[in-house]
DNA sequence: GAATTTTTGAGGTACGTAAATCAAAAATAG
DNA sequence: CTATTTTTGATTTACGTACCTCAAAAATTC
């Protein structure tokens, strides 16, 4: 049987009080007694029952999920996988809500922050703006002893407890990887289709894709990055500007959203002159690319997992518990048409 | 604030007792009176809070490890997982063991599961081996009420609640694209490098290599198969005797164990005469390989994953409660050298 | 050694549920 | 209508921990 605190009392020959107090920090206790306490603690190997000591406490814990406003379908995927674990939650003693706020403004997330920091959560999760008031405002939260998670996108040298992501580096480097090995190996030319420099995502999967193919790749030219803010029209209409300037044209590395007019693009080519395409983030449009061989390879977050994992690391922290890096590592999904889920 | 029994006996007018006796369906309530309860309980959304019912009750599962002695380093590291596992369990109310069985032995893995069904154990995770006695065996175990989860390797067409493990035709399938994918197109033979025919996995590998490099890569010729049992050293001695004998062999798929042997054989050769090879499982001497440019793709299973899930799933079932497919789905992991975790 | 402060013990209540007992009430059978 | 059975209520204890109070004991100060 396990041990519980009556058996450390008479283990240590003091009392239940004596016990609770080293158990709980509170004063009133000589040191030669704590430390019986503790050794008896140690010998049985006593571990706290964290569901009775919850339900005594009554303990609930206090999350909010601060997302972007975005009509794109990866984060309207995200907001609903909060959703359905706010729906989850109700066996549990949690309590989440959302905060949606304006995308890519800094300024907007900060105050929405502030605004959560008000009602002192036990922990907040974030997509991040990498931002100096962001990260300020994060620190302040920390301090305040809230636990931080950022999600998806990461903060910088900041003090979040936990990145809930993708390292968008190896992203890169692996779409770098797979789109050398992939090319016809002659007279290859290769186009990137991005949706802002701005965000710190869609810059690091753009360096490690370069830096791949400039190492592994060196025959490889790489024209202008196109910028279409993560907007299928403004997509369709450069990559079908692309196609019509650069006929050599084989290899098209989309890093963004936006991938429908990217796709809509794409379907009017005849098969044999098809560039080799990879994307990020399995979606409708693209699973159906990927299938139909629009699309070569998709690169993925779960965001399922992403959200699931958030919550486990907000609780741990929340119960002052060790995280298990291994599990809470957010995989680059690789999804050819033979993986699909 | 969520609502407890108390209030669903205030709101339905009965007692504390009757409401207790609806929702744990025990005898002596009338029709009607059940009916009020219930719709008690739905209009005020009630959920039981399992970690109080489980103190209560003084609930602990017990769950039970069949895993096969195996020395590869998959296994070993498939047994570390469980034991980091039970490790962490001391907290939560769960007692878990593991039975060693001797591996590929049908025999011996239902007698272990025999034995294990007399201390009647909430749940047990089995490596499962396909064949009528084990599938026998596994029905008698899930009619005497216990939870069962494949694990690694699937039963066809079992009582089996789950099987938290890989699609291994999907793997193969996966594996035959990236293959044909990083050939160089001209002239291409493949050898493909198993453990045995007579394990499932290693068939159904086998089966999606072989169907998509016919479909989609009809120019490839592949060798017949090599069957090095999962050993090092005589995966090692086909592997050199085929290079040898097939001057033009340019690609290797091994989908079994035993890649410590497959690794030697082709760190001889020179870098531009090497074939583009893709194993599975992500140990230290693939992991190795793959950086230094030996092995190209990695297809990989995360055991510690697998074991997680057994054990969620293996708890839900337990309770009752359902299982959310799309946390508990392995994937398969690729690894190219850019996306090491 | 007395007065004061600190430490410890004993005991209770609470959290939300399970499970039991026994008496009272209601329904059914004869 | 009585006798019997079934249903329901009231109450209690328990699970393991937290947290509180009050008194007793021990240590410290003067």
């Amino acid at each position: 049987m396990k041990p519980t605190v009556h058996d450390i009392a008479r283990h240590a020959g003091v009392s239940l009080a004596t016990v609770d107090r080293v158990l709980n920090g509170r004063a009133g206790v000589r040191g030669i007694t704590r430390q019986k306490v503790e050794e008896a603690i140690a010998s049985l190997g006593y571990v706290r029952d964290l569901a009775a000591a919850n339900l005594a406490k009554g303990r609930t814990y206090r999350f909010s999920f601060v997302l972007p406003v975005n009509d794109n379908s990866f984060m309207i995927g995200l907001k609903r996988e909060v959703e359905a674990a706010i729906g989850r939650s109700a066996a549990e003693r949690t309590h989440m809500d959302i905060i949606e706020v304006p995308a890519f403004d800094a300024g907007a997330l900060v105050a929405a922050l502030e605004a959560v920091m008000a009602d002192k959560p036990d922990g907040v999760a974030l997509v991040a703006i990498d931002e100096p008031r962001v990260r300020a405002c994060v620190e302040r939260l920390a301090d305040a002893g809230i636990a931080i998670v950022t999600l998806v996108s990461d903060l910088g040298a900041s003090s979040r407890h936990h990145y809930a992501g993708i390292d968008n580096i190896a992203a890169g480097r692996t779409a770098g990887n797979l789109m050398g090995r992939f090319l016809s190996k002659v007279d290859d030319r290769v186009g990137v289709l991005a949706g802002s420099m701005m965000v710190r995502d869609h810059r690091e999967r753009l360096e490690g894709f370069l830096s791949v193919l400039s190492e592994d790749f060196p025959q490889v030219a790489i024209l202008p990055v196109m910028e279409a803010r993560d907007d299928a029209g403004v997509a369709e209409a450069m990559v079908r500007e692309a196609l019509r300037r650069h006929v050599g044209l084989n290899g098209i590395y989309s890093l963004g959203a936006g991938n429908r007019g990217l796709i809509r693009a794409l379907r009017d080519l005849a098969a044999e002159t098809r560039p080799v395409v990879i994307a990020h983030e399995l979606t409708t449009s693209t699973r159906e690319a990927l299938v139909d061989g629009t699309i070569d390879a998709v690169l993925n977050q779960d965001a399922g997992h992403e959200v699931r994992s958030a919550i486990r690391v907000l609780k741990a922290k929340a119960d002052g518990l060790p995280v298990l890096a291994a599990q809470e590592r957010i995989r680059i999904d690789i999804f050819l048409k033979d993986n699909l889920p």
